[in-house]
DNA sequence: CGGTATCTTTAGTTTAACCTAAATCGCGAA
DNA sequence: TTCGCGATTTAGGTTAAACTAAAGATACCG
């Protein structure tokens, strides 16, 4: 703890961004597949290649020709950085500038690489160190600690249970209100009412009274039981 | 007023921090030299040239071989805009994080790059339009009006005259401090009591008691009258 | 009024981060 | 077991923004 972290090197924006969207992709595979993160980067899969050599020399991430890579845990800590960067930004600027929670993904895209750690720690300590942004995101530690919860999506909840919305999967602003048109927005609760077989639509009771989903729409709501859902 | 600004191309930082420069040196000579212009900037006198002649080429600044260069009102535009985050982010750091006034200039140097207009709009209305930042520098309006004060700097301020520090023109932090120290800070009231021949040092009557003061530093601290100063 | 010092520009190179086209790998199906 | 196809990598090219070295312009001084 008290130890200092080594003088921390600056990184590219591109190199900051490729580190951000490998972590993001592990948290479903535990290899990330060259395509799969092309995509999620925008960039083509021969540029995706490139970077994860040069990275793979720099011990950043662990690239296995033709089988995906994987961050080392130098690269995560940087990973962790920058999504602890962004994730402090959203929810600052829904608390302090008054931002709706569907427009500030794009925001603190750019943010993200802009901001010194000093002033990050500024608005952690404005928010009272929060552990979570507005989307329900876990926001990791300074020190890289995340606390990921147990959640279940929507589509897969019992029927007839209530519970609470804690995190959306999905930042795309038209979504997100799509979403909270139909009540579901971060802890809100929810019933399951109806399910309907062939992957037809789930039947909800929300506060805003019945409303009917697609089940994958429904993957992107997370739910907590509600007692648990106080652990926030 | 309610015409809508042209849709906004983006620039690199590289274009935003060339025409910024060029802005600011442009306040003190009608013309700005190739070599001033890359001290300025950090770059050499031959990729100043080479970006000059880009950007003559699309029409932001004007450059005349071997003559130096000036803003077109192209250029001048989107230097204010840049100004405009750059100042208004200082300020914001200040008011809303409890940065100290003499800390905010690097952070605010890349951040003026990632921000919106819409966030800094956001900013500007949390901070109830200012016009001014901490250093005393005016903020240019998003329409790009700079509202320049006629101030006169302590070194060529008359004796025996009460005055008050308006602005500040050096962003570097230990001269800050410096001048913070020696109770030069924007608000507070000063009295030049003597004046020694030769370049000699000034005498000051501060809230802090006497001070002296080499006149080359004296050049960066700009004065008004005391009932001028009510106008911020 | 010419020579020289200083400043500026031109010419050519480098690096990061992208691209397209072509070659190669790996795996499932015949 | 091999064929073929999709995924991946290799090869080679482009652009922005920097650089150094060399050539050219300006201006000042004697």
């Amino acid at each position: 703890m008290s130890d200092r972290p080594a003088p921390r090197e600056t990184y590219s924006e591109a190199i900051e961004d490729f580190l951000k969207a490998i972590y993001l992709l592990q948290q479903e595979h535990e290899r990330v597949q060259t395509s799969t993160l092309a995509e999620a980067l925008a960039i083509t899969a021969p540029s995706t290649t490139e970077m994860a050599k040069k990275l793979a020399r720099a011990k950043l991430v662990s690239h296995e020709p033709y089988r995906g890579m994987r961050l080392t845990a130098a690269g995560e800590r940087i990973a962790l950085e920058i999504v602890r960067n962004h994730r402090l930004i959203e929810l600052f600027l829904v608390e302090a500038l008054g931002y709706s929670w569907d427009e500030v993904h794009e925001e603190a895209e750019r943010l993200e690489h802009a901001i010194s750690d000093r002033l990050a720690e500024r608005i952690a300590e404005y928010l009272g160190d929060p552990h979570f942004d507005p989307h329900g995101d876990p926001i990791p530690t300074a020190e890289g600690d995340v606390r990921e919860l147990e959640l279940t999506p929507l589509s897969e909840w019992p029927l007839h249970t209530p519970g609470v919305v804690t995190r959306l999967l999905n930042q795309a602003p038209d979504m997100l209100r799509y979403l909270s048109e139909k009540g579901l927005t971060i802890g809100a609760e929810v019933e399951i009412v109806a399910r309907d077989p062939f992957e037809g639509p789930l039947t909800l009771r929300t506060a805003g009274g019945k409303q009917v989903i697609n089940p994958n729409v429904a993957r992107y709501v997370l739910l907590a039981e509600k007692d648990e859902a106080q652990q926030r």
